[in-house]
DNA sequence: ATAGGGTTAG
């Protein structure tokens, strides 16, 4: 090869052209990784030096060698220098595809430009169309289609595999659009051509008409030959729409050691949440000796991060290193970025970080990939700094942030964040609006997530599951019922994630018969219940006093549908017997537990014996509460109301003065509250406080009458029978929120209040409290930490005071 | 001188 660089000039010229031509041919034709480009500017070195004039066969050679090893510069020099008056097609065909395939679309479309009508041929355009295709540009490579008409050039089958390859970035893809470009394709007579009827069935593929799958299919079983590229578009036509059998099916039929088909076929199964066949696939595929590439190894690690083998998941990592990286860094990229998630997930975001930070060439899913990694594992630091450092984001990118500061009990910021995106021009998509909405029920900002209700329809994602389930549920958490149900009622899709939103929501709200009405409704409906179901119309058992039933739902649980209780199933069984009073048979599952109780399952415990007076089971829970979360306010609290119930009074003090060492403020007047709209129940400890006062105003502003019931025997405790008549008037909300939220009416217009720490503004309280500023007409600012939470007019704006 | 498929972040 290298004797081709020197040569000697004994020759005579025709004998020269002949020379450079071979030469050219040599290193158009040649692979490896030796420097071409520098041996190319040798070879055209040498004929300026000769002072040789190239005919154009030879200067075409050369341009489109420039253009294929990336030195366009020299390319567009030689072209324009040779071809500024006698213009050219092959060499600006050259030229065109160099272009295109940087991503410089525009400097392409000028050389398609500046060449002259008479000099375009059927590959010229071909080059423009397949540019266009290239950039998902569909309708201007479709408009060039036309343009060909008009110019009568011939198309062959290279125009119309890049017409309908680039036919499928439009979006959204008619299946009557795909039926006219089928019809073209007939009459031209080129889906002959294999590539022309693989390009059909891939556009069939991404068309979203259920019917389109039948024309793939129908394409597919009349051609008469096929390569290994049809056979792989067939399984990913299945794979897209979820046929997964019928995918596999094909590649079945297929006797092929193709790896590519084996690669869709892996990430069908892993797209669809079947990550054992894929694990399965993985391993026959390197037992056959299939030759495993990137696109595998991605795909096989994300079935193990998404499926929680986090060691298998390793061991494929450890595979891919003693294997050797014979890939090259841009190809290594998506593994490395499955990398950092894979380890995330399993709670190693260090390691993630040491894997992120070893990448070469950082691309924007690198950096999403750490941005959740750090979110996931509550590091809210590290996730704003990569967030303000990330050199570009998009949709997910703020999706991400918005979600995660919600999960990580910052809704508010997540709002803020919210406003910034849309100030910064970009466009949510519908996750966006799932994770904002959710943040507006999380912190009871009704209003404003009717704004983004009313934004959703505008934008026309009402038909998007994850934003309408996000609409049921803020609805739900803003106190609104009805709202919910009947976005409930009016969706276009119900899944079981809709179903257990508004079960939840019926329950919340005291509706617990028809909370477990409406669960029956969707077994009867043929929904499989799953254990957010169960936990779901457990709870709504517990608000309505349905014992019996609630202990049935809990044992047909893995009866019926073979899902084992967690302990959260088990913390809500044992707060359904305690309010019950049936203290004995929740201490008689507490043994029968598999595992041993956790703080919940004693909360639960607590609550129920503070209810019903069983002191001596109250005070060995609060105990254990005690012992397992020590730096928990609300268990200093509670400790010292089973002290006092049962008259330890030196225990009393001493918690109380822990308490006050710790700078934790004392427990308001009442102790709990419980409304439903079957039982109305308060429990006050002083009837003298002046928050109980207020309580008692503040029911009477709302037209609630009640009863006093009498003392709980044994205690200081006084029952009282709340007689609700106007519904809309009933509350549900956790006790002690309410509490304080009652607490704060006796307060001046604008005072600042400093919230306990287990009594963070969350959803709950926060609508309680809002729903209390309008009824009395009183604005209340809540400080919670640095934070502040503004009520007024019904509208609630948070900030940080410094 | 031009064409068709499979990968990663929620």
């Amino acid at each position: 090869m290298r004797g081709h660089d020197s040569l000697s000039f004994s020759v005579s010229l025709p004998d020269i052209a002949n020379c450079y031509a071979t030469i050219l041919h040599r290193l158009a034709t040649s692979r490896g990784p030796t420097s071409l480009l520098r041996r190319l500017r040798a070879v055209h070195a040498h004929i300026l030096a000769t002072g040789f004039k190239p005919r154009a066969h030879i200067l075409n050679r050369l341009i489109d060698l420039y253009s294929k090893f990336g030195d366009l510069p020299s390319a567009r020099r030689l072209f324009d220098a040779t071809f500024a008056h006698r213009r050219d097609a092959i060499a600006a065909t050259s030229l065109i595809t160099a272009y295109s395939a940087g991503g410089h679309l525009e400097s392409a479309r000028q050389i398609f430009d500046h060449t002259p009508l008479a000099f375009r041929d059927t590959v010229f355009y071909n080059a423009m169309i397949s540019s266009y295709s290239r950039a998902l540009e569909g309708p201007a490579a479709i408009a060039l289609y036309r343009h060909m008409l008009d110019d009568r050039v011939d198309r062959d089958s290279y125009t119309f595999t890049g017409v309908l390859s680039a036919a499928g970035a439009i979006l959204p893809l008619e299946l009557t659009h795909c039926q006219q470009l089928h019809c073209a394709v007939v009459k031209s007579g080129t889906e002959e051509a294999i590539s022309v009827s693989n390009a059909l069935i891939a556009l069939y593929a991404k068309c979203e008409a259920p019917e389109a799958a039948a024309y793939a299919r129908q394409v597919f079983n009349l051609m008469p030959e096929r390569d290994e590229l049809t056979w792989t578009t067939m399984v990913v036509s299945y794979v897209r729409r979820g046929h997964i059998s019928k995918a596999r099916q094909v590649f079945d039929e297929m006797d092929g050691r193709f790896d590519v088909v084996w690669n869709a076929m892996i990430s069908g199964y892993v797209d669809h949440g079947l990550f054992s066949e894929a694990l399965k696939m993985f391993r026959q595929m390197s037992c056959i000796g299939i030759p495993l590439d990137e696109f595998t190894y991605t795909s096989v690690l994300s079935a193990c991060a998404n499926s929680g083998l986090f060691n298998h998941g390793k061991s494929v990592h450890a595979h891919i290193i003693r294997a050797g990286p014979d890939f090259d860094p841009q190809a290594a990229l998506p593994v490395e970025n499955v990398l950092v998630t894979l380890y995330s997930k399993d709670g190693k975001v260090d390691v993630a970080r040491r894997i992120f930070n070893d990448i070469w060439m950082k691309d924007i899913v690198s950096w999403n990939a750490m941005l959740s990694g750090y979110l996931n594992s509550r590091r809210i630091h590290d996730a704003v700094h990569i967030f303000r450092d990330m050199p570009q984001k998009n949709q997910l990118t703020w999706m991400v942030m918005i979600s995660g500061y919600l999960h990580n009990g910052l809704a508010e910021e997540g709002l803020k964040l919210f406003n910034c995106m849309r100030e910064e021009g970009v466009k949510p998509c519908d996750y966006t609006y799932a994770g904002t909405i959710a943040a507006c029920g999380e912190i009871g900002a009704l209003e404003h997530g009717r704004q983004l209700h009313a934004q959703l329809i505008q934008l026309g994602y009402e038909s998007s599951n994850s934003a309408e389930n996000a609409l049921l549920t803020m609805y739900a958490k803003c106190g609104s019922v009805d709202a919910a149900h009947l976005t409930f009622l009016t969706m276009p899709n119900v899944d079981y994630v809709s179903w257990n939103a508004m079960i939840a929501a019926l329950g919340q709200h005291g509706y617990g018969v028809e909370a477990i009405d409406l669960f029956d409704q969707m077994i009867k409906d043929g929904i499989q219940p799953d254990r957010i179901s169960f936990l779901t119309v457990l709870s709504a058992c517990s608000h309505a006093g349905l014992v019996d039933e609630g202990f049935e739902y809990f044992n047909s649980m893995e009866r019926d549908y073979g899902i084992s209780p967690g302990e959260d199933h088990y913390t809500k069984l044992i707060d359904l017997l305690g309010r019950a009073g049936r203290i004995d048979e929740a201490w008689n599952v507490i043994k029968s537990m598999p595992c041993a109780p956790g703080p919940a399952i004693w909360e639960a415990v607590l609550s129920g014996c503070r209810i019903h007076g069983n002191m001596s089971l109250g005070k060995h829970a609060a105990e254990q509460l005690f012992k397992m979360i020590p730096e928990h306010d609300g268990t200093y609290v509670l400790l010292s109301n089973i002290y006092a119930a049962v008259g330890q009074w030196t225990d009393v003090a001493k918690v109380r003065k822990l308490m006050k060492d710790r700078g934790v403020k004392k427990e308001p007047g009442c102790s709990w509250i419980e409304v439903t709209n079957k039982v109305h129940v308060f429990l006050v400890n002083d009837t003298t406080h002046p928050h109980v006062q207020d309580i008692y105003k503040f029911l009477d502003i709302l037209g609630v009458k009640m009863r006093k019931l009498g003392y709980v025997p044994n205690t200081k405790f006084v029952l009282h029978d709340v007689v609700a008549e106007q519904k809309e008037y009933v509350l549900s909300t956790h006790s002690e929120k309410l509490a304080v939220a009652f607490g704060l009416l006796k307060l001046p217009a604008g005072a600042t209040v400093r919230v306990l720490k287990n009594l963070r503004i969350c959803g709950d309280c926060h609508s309680a409290i809002m729903f209390m500023s309008l009824a009395v007409g009183r604005e209340i600012v809540v400080r919670d930490g640095k934070r502040f939470h503004h009520f007024k007019n019904g509208q609630c704006s948070c900030g940080n005071y410094w």
